[in-house]
DNA sequence: CCCTGATTCGC
DNA sequence: GCGAATCAGG
């Protein structure tokens, strides 16, 4: 039975997957038989967007690039200082499907800079490398690791795949 | 070039 | 309603 539609199953993983953070790709990947397009459009008709539902609306207003305004703390990309490569955190666990508690989690971050760096120091990124406010968890680590023990937990518990397909 | 989502438009 | 093509950004 290979039902290739929206079906309300199908439509529940999609919004399910798209509030957790994966990205379109992911998602079609993730559902056979879509692409990511097929995904986008689905989602945006469904109302669903930009993963941010700002309850209210102004009337007839059309806020065209209602994107959001990036992550404000998010490691992303792998960084590689000097011979040092520092693995940016697969995929931040979806807490509890944003059911509890966001979580606030501030810890005392030490602004660690990349000329501050050493064998001892967290090299978790935060914030965007790209930009100037950007900097690194700095808090002391063991010798050989690279985070500290409270990112280090984070870097290291996902055992999810990459699905990165590619469509023909 | 890789990726991301947003929008358009023929079906 | 659907999604490929296209667009715009990183």
């Amino acid at each position: 039975m290979t039902e290739l539609s929206w079906t309300d199953e199908r439509v529940e993983r999609l919004k399910t997957l798209w509030a957790e953070g994966l990205s379109a790709s992911q998602i079609a990947a993730e559902l056979s038989g879509v692409t990511r397009n097929a995904v986008i459009g689905k989602v945006h008709r469904l109302g669903l967007s930009g993963r941010a539902k700002p309850q209210n609306q102004v009337a007839g207003a059309r806020p065209r690039k209602a994107r959001e305004p990036s992550h404000p703390m998010r490691p992303a990309a792998p960084i590689t200082i000097g011979n040092l490569a520092v693995k940016a955190e697969p995929e931040a666990a979806p807490e509890a499907k944003a059911k509890d508690a966001p979580v606030p989690e501030v810890v005392a971050f030490e602004r660690a800079t990349i000329l501050t760096l050493t064998e001892q120091t967290c090299k978790w990124p935060i914030g965007d490398p790209s930009r100037d406010d950007f900097f690194f968890c700095g808090r002391r680590s063991d010798v050989g690791i690279p985070y500290c023990a409270h990112h280090a937990r984070i870097a290291y518990q996902p055992a999810h795949d990459r699905r990165q397909r590619k469509a023909s």
